[in-house]
DNA sequence: CTTGACCCTCACGTAACGTCCGGTTTTACC
DNA sequence: GGTAAAACCGGACGTTACGTGAGGGTCAAG
């Protein structure tokens, strides 16, 4: 009951050259060879190779999987486990990179316009992966606490989420007008102001305490970078204060 | 203002190493060497870099980014759509390949027994993924839609997940006995039959016709391993209807 | 004139094979 | 028994984006 390499690719849907690699890397060795140095595979290669598949259908690296099938002391939970954590891990770098894609504004834009807001998209990423790193978070009392939860609660979870999206955006907007060095008094950027404060009105209801903590700690552990925009968009919301001045 | 690749890398922050494939590969190679070889690059070399950079960082593959970059008539949206689908694309096998894996009863499991898990688990996907391709979609009437459109409001999204979620489960569990042997009158498998009209009626409410209809369109279409899989249950579920018989 | 920092060109290794090549061996048919 | 097709063999290059040496020039400072 001895296979020839081509029998046994049919068998499992694998390719000869398959099978050879297999044989190279020393995860399945035909036992024995004919005399003309052809390979002959046993049953228990064949159930072998099909322990193989399996491993390998669930994305466990060939070396791996010769380890595994190797060394009879490893624990299933672990190597599934940690299999599970690696994947979970590439999975997360993939969506945030695919978030970030999609954000990007890119109707219209020539290359090199496109090229400065990749750039700028990945400043704020930066910056806002900073700050979460540094911790801004800002230092509410319970009772400003009890109303934003009420907030959260009346806007609802589809419009929060709307919002969260929408911050990095916008930031990627005034970082743009920002770098290419337009006045904080530009029509358009006292534009993104409004969208700005709309934004933040948004989140704290209007109510002036909130907002100025909110403000008081970004100020004082934001990365510089960000203190930069901050400081700018700042000046154009104060012009948006008095309206027709 | 010539730059030696040191201190071009140091400005970019990538490796001497990389600045030299990049002019293997033809991608950024320098206008200029001097006597010795040693090469020269510009400032023009320096933007066209930090241009490198940006599209690296969305994901493109270099020999991508070299085509846009060198041939001028590339549209931005086109290049930009593209790779978002095949990142979608790629993310989507991703995702269901963890799912999978989450889905498997590792539990106190050996190897062998995990390898036979493994199997189970990519028939059952495979056989679901057929019964989509070939489209089991059962004939309702509209009388019949009504009815399910309002189950599933009354039901909730989130129980409707958790039910979508538990059938592969349990169709693992299922199969696993069924190749076994396990006769359909087993107790364990009169557990998995109940777990299984549970399912059926979770989602018919119970309805006869609903069931009947669903029943018969599966019987039809179904591929021919499904079809074993679903009378296997079908003769535990027989039994589950005469208690004590 | 030497030392250290910087530069150069090979060239192998990575993951999992696909593809092509030139040369045997087996198998089927006459 | 001869021949031709089918199957098999090992070798080697290609793929992606570099890392990591090996072995050897170049250049400024001391």
């Amino acid at each position: 009951m001895k296979l020839r390499i081509g029998e046994l690719a049919r068998r499992t849907g694998l390719t000869v050259r398959t099978l050879r690699h297999y044989d190279e890397i020393g995860l399945l060795t035909p036992g024995e060879r004919t005399d003309s140095e052809h390979r002959l595979y046993s049953e228990a290669d064949l159930r072998t190779l099909q322990q193989i598949q399996s491993l390998k259908a669930i994305g466990l690296p060939l070396g791996q999987i010769r380890t595994v099938l190797q060394t009879p002391g490893h624990d299933p939970q672990r190597v599934i486990g940690e299999h599970i954590r690696v994947l979970e891990e590439e999975l997360e770098r993939q969506r945030a990179l695919l978030e970030r894609l999609k954000r990007l504004d890119v109707r219209g834009a020539s290359w090199p316009d496109l090229l400065e807001v990749i750039r700028m998209s990945e400043k704020v990423d930066r910056m806002l992966e900073t700050a979460r790193r540094v911790g801004v978070e800002p230092k509410f009392d319970d009772e400003q606490k009890r109303y934003l939860e009420e907030r959260r609660v009346a806007v609802g979870e589809a419009r929060i989420k709307e919002v969260e999206e929408a911050w990095p955006r916008l930031m990627d907007e005034v970082l743009r007008e920002m770098e290419a060095g337009t006045s904080a008094m530009d029509p358009r950027v006292l534009e993104l102001a409004r969208r700005w404060r709309d934004l933040v009105a948004e989140f704290t209801g209007g109510r002036q305490d909130i907002g100025g903590a909110l403000n008081e700690s970004y100020q004082r552990n934001m990365p510089p970078e960000m203190q930069a925009m901050w400081s700018y968009i700042g000046e154009a919301m104060k012009v948006l204060d008095v309206p027709e001045a």
